[in-house]
DNA sequence: CATTGCCATAAGGAATTCGTAAGATATCAT
DNA sequence: ATGATATCTTACGAATTCCTTATGGCAATG
């Protein structure tokens, strides 16, 4: 079967989690819980979830806030779900970068009818990605997570893969430093530019044959990296 | 100003219609009408239409049906505007490929707002057409933030990039000096002239084949610099 | 012809950014 | 617990970039 989809609810009160987690049918969705908007923020960095579910009346961030702060960097479907029935509320949350509002109580067949939705959007646009790179006797296969050189597949570790894959999405292109930080890290590790650098390193021992004189990982003073794939 | 966004509702109640016609802004949306699903379906081929509005209940066809049929075909957003509130026809509609659902009645600034969303969706996917300046042998990449002279790659630091970036964006244009150093060097240095003097210098030596008789970097005394893109 | 203002170029030290190594800490499976 | 692996942290020399200063050219002006 295929993969779960994974779902993160952000919502303070235990008696809706409960709800949704007995509403999703469990063989197809897999439900991460966050119960302040920090802690959503900091999962949506770290598990990367399907879709989120958020609820506006937070303890902590207002529900907006943390939409406005997702849509900052990702572009993961956000379902409002919120008491606050009143338009201005559905409109600043839909203008905050939240993709549906659905005012409670609602019903669970069409909370699942719009999460289709959702995930029919994402779906979209994907697939003409091609997911492999490849130059040089280097190759990435993004599908297959794998490396090689000359045939020989290379052993990377999950923040070195993440740091290399994130290069190869865009090959050719400069990706910021704050950009590569934001990909493997998350927002809240955009400053620590020196990461980049020891794991730079660490990628150029595995993927280059002179690592001293890179050829596929480029440095760009002041800017960032890129990922060299013509001649 | 950019072009109209292009709405088609389908719906056989004139007062919906006029009701749509004197609500949306008329200086940024273009409404065009259809009475029946024949007519809505004959219509998004011909017109190509931004956005599909759909009731569900039309005389010949019914909304479900129409929505399934473009589907076949097109990835055109549709949002079904109902008086049925029932739950399975959100659903059925959802899944039959309507991207929202909303209830009739419903407020205006809400509807604008979902329009939005759609669009947004819509224009997530498009490739920005990557901007490229080019002429007489230079080429200025400035979506992977590269500058090429006769194919052999020009290395720029950050501030000569930026500041020949400033340039390539208004190709042809004058750039004041006050215009330049502000994007450079922010707003605080907008008087330091001298910085541009000194880095127009490198670039010259860097991308002109004879920096003292400059081909693409002009001068204008007293004013700024332009960048020459035509002969 | 001297002066003034704007521009071009060269050069060197200051400041920032990079690469690398190595040790400390955390995580995980055995 | 133990060892293996991965991540984080720190430090420092090297490399690069930036800023500043100095000098000279050219054109317009009086």
């Amino acid at each position: 079967m295929t993969e779960r989809i994974r779902i993160l609810v952000i919502d303070d009160e235990a008696a809706i989690r409960r709800f949704l987690r007995s509403s999703l049918p469990e063989n197809e969705y897999f439900l991460l819980e966050a119960e302040t908007g920090e802690a959503g923020l900091r999962l949506t960095a770290t598990e990367n979830p399907d879709i989120v579910l958020l609820d506006l009346g937070l303890p902590d961030l207002d529900g907006i806030e943390v939409a406005r702060r997702l849509r900052e960097w990702t572009e993961v479907p956000i379902i409002v779900l919120s008491a606050r029935g009143r338009e201005t509320d559905k409109v600043q949350a839909l203008d905050a970068g939240a993709d549906d509002y659905l005012t409670k109580p609602f019903g669970v067949k069409e909370l699942l009818a719009r999460i289709r939705v959702a995930l029919r959007h994402s779906q979209r646009g994907k697939e003409p990605a091609n997911p492999v790179v490849e130059a040089d006797g280097l190759r990435i296969d993004l599908a297959a997570r794998q490396v090689f050189l000359d045939t020989v597949e290379i052993r990377l570790t999950p923040n070195e893969y993440k740091l290399l894959a994130a290069l190869a999405r865009s090959p050719g292109m400069v990706l910021t430093h704050k950009q590569l930080l934001t990909e493997v890290w998350g927002p809240a590790y955009s400053e620590e530019a020196h990461y980049l650098r020891v794991y730079m390193g660490q990628l150029r021992h595995k993927i280059e044959r002179d690592p001293a004189k890179p050829r596929f990982l480029r440095t760009e003073p002041g800017v960032g990296y890129r990922l060299i794939v013509e001649d």
